[in-house]
DNA sequence: CTGTTAGCGCGTTCAT
DNA sequence: ATGAACGCGCTAACAG
């Protein structure tokens, strides 16, 4: 390439990469670029990556690529990406802490510039500890970390209001007049879980009131899951008036138990309020009331903490949630 | 790291990578792999690729990582990435040609084994040549290259069968006694919505009938498209008993405009069918039926193509699809 | 079985 | 403004 343009390869390394001595020649530049053009040739970034000792690749670690919670969280992600020019990887741990961890290495030995953690976290404290282990390795070789939710790790971490949608969602049906109101909870082990409940609470309590654990069931964060929560939640209190969903998902579940197999009409017998606001939210039967997360925003403003090189204290961001009332819920 | 293990680096790369004279002394491998543990050691990618003039990442370029669509595929991708050991880096064009070739190069100045172009391809004459130069280049240069669904391109190709789905769906309606059948259609350009275009014709052809144009509503692959191309379509055709939309997007909407703004019930008085059997399909109201197809297995079987060094002519396979009858197609 | 050596393609001094 | 030369961390011959 630089003998095809009669120049050094520093010469052609400066106008492909422009650094360094920057400036060049016109005539030269235009014989490189020129025959860049002709050979097609394009610049090797491993090579690249050797010699600046930086890549231009970011990695994103989620559960499931097939969920769209992941799916907007990453939509945001390769938004912010594509403005700075950056590549994403995505690991897909299928829920698996094992499979993070093994990840993240791999993603250490790729050179990343960061790494996003997307997802929620998982309890468990050998795990987190491992991770945390793991984490100060990369930083310590100069990569950034950043997490969407908490993670129990010391990173910048940019989460929706897990807490406050929660309280907004119990607030919600007890204007409505509900006071049996059951929880579909998802796996305990997850941190958001933790907080959506918490959120449950702080609402009860306010009212003066509590969360009976009878009126509690968890199950998979998933459409399965929320249907067989919903039955063992109905077996145990058939005269409940209304169900709150961690998430949409396990609202469907619920929606489609409570249809066919306990033969309840929503909002009518039962109203059911989800957690999410995914895309497919407003298309439920009765379209499902739920909680709006900034989910884009979220996995755009992680990318943002991340290049955002900027030393100093840990960064936490907490993004505001609403209620979107529609039609699965009304008056008890 | 070879210091601290008192080895030379190539000893010490012979037991981390397990290459070239395979066999270490177990003393001396013993040492390596403590050394490595003690120092956190992790191999450099960017070197090895330099090196080895290879490197252990796939690009996936699709439309939207929020679409489902894409979502399925992408995990069968990941599936089989992990399976091989290989990292995928994901690149969304948010449906502009233009950053699809973007990407691309970008895919190859990272030297990437291969990529998979998922998605459906364009219909436009220039792309598809550009495309077409710019796959050759990479492939000159050793790299593999897979497309997801035809895109016009000499490549491998494993696609679901969109022809025979399509003359499915128009075969369930038209058994049900339906012959006043509206077809929602997405955009011209993509080779997706020739391809299933053709297959409603090829039904229709076997019944001795033909698609009149003033029964087809073109729009986007969308929710709205869908609403937007219904009304349309029964502002024209107000008779119409069933509605095929080439996409469960589209018949989403369609539902939504039926109901809404149509007051017709499903399927009472209209039935309708999509096409892709998205997870979401089922928790519709009511449930969809629509055209199955084995997405993830498609992401899984283009990652295998690519994976199989075998030179030989271009492989095209078409995967069974079926169709699925759910809640929204009834008798005319 | 193990060490030595020569690149891989590029960024970066340091001269010129 | 331009070129020569070194090194990034690793693999692949080639010698022992």
């Amino acid at each position: 390439m630089a003998d095809h343009a009669g120049v050094s390869i520093a010469t052609a390394s400066r106008v492909l990469h422009g650094s360094a001595g920057r400036s060049v020649g016109p005539e030269l530049r235009r014989r490189v670029e020129e025959s860049a053009a002709a050979l097609s040739y394009v610049s090797n970034a491993p090579a690249q990556a050797l010699a600046r000792a930086r890549t231009s690749v970011v990695g994103l670690i989620v559960h499931d690529v097939a969920d769209p919670y992941f799916g907007a969280i990453a939509t945001g992600v390769m938004r912010a990406a594509r403005a700075h020019d950056l590549m994403v990887m995505v690991a897909a741990t299928f829920r698996s802490p094992r499979l993070e961890l093994e990840y993240l290495v791999r993603l250490r030995t790729q050179r990343a510039r960061a790494v996003l953690l997307a997802g929620s976290g998982f309890t468990d404290p050998a795990f987190v500890a491992e991770l945390g282990r793991q984490l100060a390795g990369f930083t310590a070789e100069g990569g950034r970390v950043a997490c969407v939710g908490d993670h129990g790790v010391a990173a910048d971490t940019v989460t929706p209001d897990n807490r406050a949608g929660a309280a907004l969602a119990l607030d919600h049906l007890w204007r409505l007049g509900h006071r049996r109101i059951g929880v579909l909870a998802g796996p305990g082990e997850l941190i958001s879980v933790r907080e959506r409940l918490a959120g449950v609470r702080d609402a009860l309590r306010v009212r003066g009131a509590g969360l009976d654990p009878a009126d509690l069931a968890a199950g998979d964060f998933s459409r399965e899951g929320g249907r067989a929560a919903t039955l063992e939640l109905f077996h145990r209190r058939p005269d409940l008036t209304a169900l709150l969903a961690l998430n949409d998902g396990m609202a469907a579940g619920a929606l489609a138990a409570l249809r066919s197999e306990l033969g309840r009409s929503v909002p009518g017998d039962v109203s059911v309020v989800g957690f999410d606001d995914l895309p497919y939210a407003q298309d439920l039967h009765p379209a499902l009331s739920t909680v709006r997360l900034p989910l884009e925003r979220t996995g755009e403003r992680a990318m943002e903490l991340i290049l955002d090189e900027a030393v100093g204290p840990l960064r936490t961001e907490s993004l505001p949630v609403e209620l979107v009332a529609r039609a699965s819920t009304g008056p008890a």
